[in-house]
DNA sequence: AATCATTCCAACCGCAAGACG
DNA sequence: TCGTCTTGCGGTTGGAATGAT
């Protein structure tokens, strides 16, 4: 399994699957074109990033794709058509090698009903109107009723309750965005959305939604990574908003 | 049990875009 | 402005696994 240059092609070990990790673990992602020779493999930059990125990276979900996300993936791909890294980016845990080959084994040569239902959609209907969306922050009056959940404030638009000057996507804001937060004491509880009952689902919400009204529930423990997710979601949503803003 | 067909997914390839000198 | 290098993306392929006969 030798290519051009004696560089190796094919399978990969276990030998070089730890490699790779230990690699990255220690240098980080980027600089492709030095991994191979930092990790000592014979392997082509393009092929050390592809296995990483398919399957070596953390936090990547293997196994069946959920109802819920075959139907989130149709309904980007009708909007996105074949940007399978956009439909990834708001696939958890999904690549866009796997949102690619789900597509194209379980759903485009299976004619999936999804697939037809969509398609007798008149074209006109599929435009939606999309809002631009808006990082939210919790209102002040939230009280956490311990181990219940409970509807007890709603998420508002940023300007009702806290002046963020800057946009999402004014690179140096995500931080300064997310500490000023976790510094204000206000925000310490979770936030589901209440049509889907799911955690971080708001921003979806947003990109969705023709109405901006999502009331929330507060419903957990303090979590500083859910306010890193939602802004994740939130980024996410925005340069989704951008592609369709282009079109 | 053997053979052939089909499915599925990891990996490869070529191209485009961005960064940089 | 141009050329080179690197990265990231989508399309495609190869082969292992599974099912059918």
């Amino acid at each position: 399994m030798e290519g051009t240059f004696g560089v190796r092609k094919g399978a990969w070990s276990e030998e070089e699957d730890i490699l790779l990790k230990q690699c990255i673990q220690k240098h980080g992602e980027g600089k492709w074109h030095l991994v191979p020779v930092s990790a000592g493999l014979n392997r082509c930059r393009k092929s050390c990033r592809l296995r990483w990125l398919n399957y070596l990276k953390p936090n990547i979900k293997r196994g069946n794709f959920a109802a819920d996300e075959v139907d989130l993936m149709l309904r980007l791909h009708k909007l996105l058509g074949n940007r399978w890294s956009l439909i990834a980016g708001r696939l958890p845990g999904r690549t866009a090698n796997d949102v690619k080959n789900y597509w194209n084994t379980h759903l485009l040569k299976k004619g999936s009903s999804h697939i037809t239902k969509l398609k007798e959609k008149p074209q006109d209907m599929v435009k939606v109107n999309v809002i631009k969306p808006q990082p939210w922050t919790f209102s002040k009056n939230l009280t956490w009723l311990s181990g219940k959940p409970a509807i007890v404030g709603s998420f508002q638009k940023k300007e009702d309750i806290r002046d963020i000057s800057q946009t999402p996507m004014q690179s140096e804001s995500r931080i300064n965005w997310w500490e000023s937060l976790s510094n204000c004491g206000e925000l310490d509880e979770r936030a589901t959305c209440t049509q889907c009952g799911r955690l971080n689902e708001v921003p979806k919400e947003i990109f969705w939604a023709e109405e901006m009204a999502p009331e929330a529930k507060v419903v957990g423990d303090t979590l500083d990574e859910d306010v890193l997710n939602y802004w994740g979601d939130l980024s996410l949503d925005m340069d989704l908003w951008e592609v369709l803003n282009a079109e």
